[in-house]
DNA sequence: TTTGTACTAACATATTTATGCGGTTGATGG
DNA sequence: CCATCAACCGCATAAATATGTTAGTACAAA
């Protein structure tokens, strides 16, 4: 039996679910409520193994609802529902610990099998916020753009550089004369198109060099 | 009309796939191939809506033939299969544009239903797969570090220091004295607890300050 | 009112960096 | 054998940076 708590504002739509899923085997609404002002201690008082999040809420939205949540319980699986597969929130809901982000429309024999997917440790989220989360994901990824031939003793060098060292410090590092680590900054910058240390620091960041 | 080609290596799979898609309605196979060998050939040729990719091929795996595909043609839905959620092959073929990720082990019908909605331009993945995802994505994630309480001017000198711009020219854009740059840049350098611009710009990229 | 902070500015000085030129050695590949 | 290139080193000089000290104005909080 799935034991399930529902945060909802909208009334129509919270005795709907409330309905829905107390009409089918194996799930069972403890509570519904319209906002999520003592979600603590709710969850304290019905230790649901389920959460329905609503996200657009009035007074405390669903994210804080979700973050007040995690901060005490690490264990309840809780899904977001909302109108929009809207960019941030899924961000938002995502890195908040949410196990899943369903879209409202989802039909109501989707939304139980989503619902027994997240207990059981799935993460289920309609395809359409899928899209987004793997937007997102490759737009972060990169690849490391261009490749820039160092060296191996420039890549050396330039790490020195990104830590902080001064000329005369890499050099007592790497066991070699000032002037060679001169040499060496001096073909990274025009390996690396540019004309000073920190330049040079923020390209290797930029570019994921090291 | 969904037109599909599918790469599996296994012929069992590969015959029962073709089998299973050819007699539902509303989708043809148009092929179904062992290996990656020719893919782009084969895609000129057959023009697919959508190709079914398996990720564990001998020769040219999946990954690469995903690869070899988006580099002539970033129309075409990619749905990946395979036995395993494994971490390592969900992120490489999410960051080289596959559109969903499904497991062998999907029941057919659902299998159809994944096929249609990526072809609508969703992202369909299995639960145990947006899991890995989402993991990925919130361990990869940010909550910028501390907070060295940079006032609003010291943030644009930062800034201009990240850009490459030396004290002259931060003099100039920002039209203030060099010795006001100096002020500004010292004050950051206490705040940050460095002493050098390299090193404030490497802390910049690092804890996200920008 | 005092305190604190941000922003501005100046002057002096030591250190570091950027850039030019030159060179030797050793390994590699045509 | 010769060309190329990474890695090493030196000298010189101009520019930029780091550090110290000092100080006026303004504005908000205690």
């Amino acid at each position: 039996m799935t034991r399930l708590l529902i945060y909802e504002d909208n009334p129509q739509l919270r005795e709907g679910l409330t309905m829905l899923i107390n009409g089918s085997d194996g799930f069972e609404v403890l509570a519904a409520f319209k906002n999520c002002n003592n979600v603590v201690e709710e969850l304290e008082a019905w230790k649901p193994d389920v959460i329905l999040m609503d996200i657009d809420m009035p007074g405390i939205n669903g994210i804080e609802g979700l973050k007040k949540i995690r901060q005490v319980n690490n264990e309840v699986k809780i899904l977001m529902l909302t109108v929009f597969d809207d960019n941030k929130n899924v961000f938002l809901a995502i890195s908040n610990g949410a196990n899943g982000y369903i879209l409202k429309k989802t039909p109501p024999a989707r939304l139980l099998e989503y619902i027994t997917e997240a207990q059981t440790g799935g993460a289920p989220m309609t395809a359409s916020i899928a899209t987004q989360v793997l937007k997102m994901f490759s737009s972060m990824n990169n690849e490391k753009g261009e490749d820039y031939h160092l060296s191996d003793r420039e890549k050396q060098v330039l790490q020195y550089l990104v830590d902080g060292f001064s000329y005369k410090m890499i050099a007592s590092e790497m066991y070699i004369a000032i002037d060679t680590v001169r040499s060496h900054i001096k073909k990274i910058y025009e390996k690396l198109h540019v004309n000073s240390k920190s330049e040079a620091v923020a390209k290797a960041f930029k570019d994921k060099l090291l």
